[in-house]
DNA sequence: ATACGATTTGACCAACTGGTCAAACCAACG
DNA sequence: CGTTGGTTTGACCAGTTGGTCAAATCGTAT
């Protein structure tokens, strides 16, 4: 069963993820610190590792509690929906995500690039099982007709780089486009390429 | 004029930057260390300080050696050409570069990430000049017909993701499609969807 | 109020960090 | 051979790192 908390140890544990989310989404986990942490938390360093055991902890924790809510938009693809508007929609739903939630993108990115230590394992079991299933449905589609031939497999490789792009490499949009917010725009392109993309 | 290098120096300057690109594009600026460059490269420590003043001068000195090689697929775009086969090529060159120096992509990749401090001002000077005058194009290209009505600068935002996404996320790809090298099946790829969002 | 467990913290530690320095080493040229 | 300048390194340093611990403080149920 989950342990029991008091009112303060959860308020306490939310403090330190949403910390330790800024922290890590920017530096890594080899180059973010405890101290950096407990600094954004408002605790003191002592008091985060009552909270959590290691440094490690809060990492992973944040990771599986994130791995969830990102999948979730590839999980609410309807097999037996129209097909360009259940792979529009998904295009929209990942989109914001990266919108709404950047940090998690880049906690994400992070992992990945390093190699995926920690949910390496999780990638090659979960989310291949995921993708697989639904690159099939994704196939089915293509063969009906329902929407122009493509490699399922390749084209969710094309959603999720699409549409993190926007939140992993916000930076560079920004520095390249101006200080404009690049999402509206975005938004408008990536539903005509898709479309493109996926019209019979 | 350029500093007068010994034999040696050329030879171990390399060594220590090949080392540092294995150790930066794994762990980010703040998470490598000078120990572990210095073991990757097989030298002491006191050794790379030689060579170098500090870890930061052996990152910036990556940093920058790469912007090049990274934008001259870009700065090749030929107005006077064919649009879509210019185009096509581009995707082609850019994603060769993911295949061939996908060390050099994570870097890149890394340092966005966490916000692009070394390179930010680059980015929003050089960078963006050579967007823009390439994105002037590509509208001559979509106003004259010669290619679909498109978003020159997020267009050129989504031959970088498409391109870029199977080196920085290698490790994710690979999980999900098994154990494959996973390139010939993205340039095909790559290829039928630029296609398809391109084509009058 | 008080007693109890939950919470917080200052002091501390060993390992690691980027970096320094003087001394040693080495190659090549006269 | 010897000297000279480029090269290498062991010892060292001050600051930072993740983590520990006993003691102090707090909250609350009785």
């Amino acid at each position: 069963m989950a342990p029991t908390r008091t009112r303060i140890q959860t308020r306490n544990r939310e403090t330190i993820l949403a910390a330790g989310l800024t922290v890590f989404s920017g530096q890594g986990f080899r180059g973010a610190t405890l101290d950096e942490i407990a600094r954004q938390a408002g605790l003191s360093k002592p008091n985060l590792l009552y909270y959590f055991p290691s440094k490690e902890a809060i990492y992973t924790e944040l990771l599986e509690g994130l791995l969830d809510t990102w999948l979730d938009p590839l999980r609410a693809l309807d097999p037996s929906g129209p097909a360009l508007e259940e792979l529009l929609a998904y295009v929209e739903r990942k989109l914001s995500l990266s919108r709404d939630f950047p940090l998690e993108s880049r906690l994400f990115a992070n992992e990945i690039l390093q190699g995926a230590p920690q949910i390496g394992k999780i990638l090659s079991s979960d989310l291949k099982a995921l993708v697989d299933e639904k690159a099939a449905v994704i196939k089915i589609w293509a063969d009906d007709g329902q929407i122009a031939p493509v490699d399922p497999h390749h084209l969710i490789f094309s959603i999720w780089s699409l549409t993190q792009h926007y939140a992993d490499f916000d930076v560079q949009v920004r520095a390249v486009l101006g200080k404009a917010d690049p999402f509206p725009g975005a938004e408008a392109h990536l539903e005509q390429v898709f479309r493109r993309i996926l019209t019979p």
